[in-house]
RNA sequence: GGGGUUGUAGGGUAGCUUGGACUAUCCUUCGGCGUUCGGGACGCCGAGACCUGAGUUCAAAUCUCAGCAACCCCA
């Protein structure tokens, strides 16, 4: 049998191309809005995108509340914080008119929120019982990028971050919710199936107006890092500017320690990135639109209404009701055509019924991550699609985490550049190094990598790569720390 | 930031060098009818396009300029 694409693209060489195309033929996103940088989500893509975000949202609701803050920012508050505007001011598109009327006062969209709630934290907090405060939203936001944008990955609208603040009495507090952040975001990218190295940013790559970031980084199919989620302890720094005090209990006034942290759709290019191969999409069951998909083998001497589709409606009722998102794809095309066109969109189960197998009371179950194929009695249709939809989750996540740390390479400090850049091309590379800025970039250039940042929570088990976490460093030979670096989105 | 390439039906393309017979090619797609159906079916009938604007010209898909959009390379 064989189940080799006629056309589909050659995803290791030539990602690029292999990303458009999918995003096309899996209905994720229309490309052909005429304004740069920003797309359009095919039903399809939204609802995977949908059901990314209600994992995401399962875990933030447990301990945050979601709120809605408006889109437009006052150029006054936008530019109160200075270091923070440095960091976006040319990236801020601006609505400066009213119908033909100049405004009086320049709205900016927001490139994120801090600028907008933060002047409301100063109005809702006044008390130490106001605090930990913990808001998230899930909004557009607008940044006028002038690199080549790219869907999901480098959007002018990016239109789902998920941001999340905090305030909190003090930065012990503070420090222990970046800490949360970072088991919560742990969580959601372990549910997607997407492994990542998490790293705090080098001093001269953090949030603006943050004391340090921490970001989580993916590997894409091209040997490129993707960030996919940061996490910055902000300290005191927009407290004062926006002036957020609280009472404490003893009756003094001080000012809150805050957090923010956010996540982009890049999320979602995560998830089809990594685990999409040449028959298009495959995704984790967990956020798969559609689980299983339902092909029946007619032939015209049964026709429609046929024992065939009686059965694959059986099995169909019984899913949904075991609340396994299910299709029964009873369209007029031959079976074949049907098979290409679910596993392009990533269907992580397929079940087949034909004459031969309700002669035999039993279906066959084909698998979108191996296409291995079994035979399974109807009576145990709903406790088997359970079981392998499990294993297909499993499995898939299996398989990225080991392709993931097969692209990591550990350095023991003795390598020569000439050796490291190869491997730097085409994965992440981690070396020894101080924290100034001068050796930073000095190994960036050599290398032509980004120093995504020191490794955390590099304990070895859990990444899966061990080793000590300081060493001389390479450029400069002084006491330094395991970072990874490698060409970045 | 700098450089390059490109824009023709829903998608992919031919035509452009040398302007005219282009009523614009082929594949796919879409609609109708029939035969089919265990890995992309076939027949017949039908539908659908020269990015936008200005210019050159008797004549522009084709040449020039601008805009918009896309892709690639370098920093």
């Amino acid at each position: 049998m064989n189940v080799q694409p006629k056309t589909l693209l050659q995803k290791e060489n030539n990602f690029s191309e292999w990303y458009n195309e999918i995003l096309k033929r899996a209905e994720i996103l229309d490309v052909r809005y005429p304004v740069k940088g920003v797309y359009v989500w095919y039903p399809y893509g939204y609802k995977l995108r949908n059901l990314i975000y209600t994992i995401l949202r399962s875990l933030m609701d447990k301990e945050h509340k979601e709120t809605l803050f408006p889109l437009l920012i006052p150029k006054e508050e936008l530019m109160k914080e200075r270091e923070h505007i440095k960091g976006f001011e040319e990236e801020v598109f601006w609505v400066t008119k009213g119908g033909s009327t100049e405004l009086d006062i320049p709205l900016a969209l927001r490139p994120t929120s801090e600028t907008a709630i933060y002047p409301v934290f100063r109005v809702w907090i006044r008390s130490h019982r106001d605090l930990p405060l913990r808001i998230y939203q899930i909004v557009n936001t607008f940044r006028y990028e002038t690199k080549h944008t790219r869907p999901l990955i480098r959007l002018r609208e990016i239109t789902s971050f998920k941001e999340a603040h905090t305030a909190h009495a003090d930065r012990a507090d503070a420090e222990e919710q970046v800490k949360k952040a970072v088991a919560l975001y742990r969580k959601f990218f372990d549910e997607l199936a997407v492994p990542y190295v998490i790293t705090r940013r080098p001093e001269w790559d953090k949030f603006p107006g943050a004391e340090y970031s921490i970001a989580f980084d993916t590997l894409m199919p091209d040997g490129k890092t993707m960030q996919i989620a940061t996490i910055h302890l902000l300290g005191e720094s927009f407290a004062r500017t926006f002036d957020i005090k609280y009472e404490d209990k003893d009756g003094s006034l001080r000012y809150v320690n805050q957090t923010c942290y956010g996540i982009s759709e890049r999320c979602v290019a995560a998830v089809i990135s990594v685990h999409g191969d040449e028959h298009g999409l495959m995704l984790p069951p967990g956020v798969a639109p559609i689980q299983v998909v339902i092909v029946p083998i007619v032939y015209s001497s049964e026709g429609k209404n046929g024992e065939v589709e009686k059965v694959c409606l059986a099995v169909y009722e019984k899913l949904k009701e075991a609340g396994i998102r299910a299709f029964f794809d009873n369209s007029e095309d031959r079976p074949g055509a049907k098979y290409y066109r679910w596993e392009m969109k990533g269907v992580p189960l397929r079940i087949e019924v034909g004459p031969r197998d309700i002669r035999n009371n039993r279906c066959e179950f084909v698998r979108r991550d191996n296409f291995s194929r079994m035979q399974v009695p109807l009576g145990d249709v709903v406790s088997e699609v359970k079981g392998t939809l499990n294993k297909i989750q499993n499995d898939i996540a299996k398989r990225a985490r080991e392709t993931f740390f097969a692209n990591i390479y550990k350095t023991e400090g003795d390598e020569e550049m000439e050796e490291l850049s190869p491997k730097a091309a085409h994965g992440i590379v981690s070396i020894f190094l101080c924290e100034s800025e001068r050796c930073g970039q000095e190994i960036e250039e050599h290398l032509g990598v980004n120093v995504l940042g020191e490794a955390l929570y590099g304990d070895g088990t859990e990444n899966g790569e061990g080793g000590k976490s300081e060493g001389k460093c390479m450029i400069c030979s002084k006491k330094g720390k395991k970072v990874y670096v490698a060409r970045a989105y």
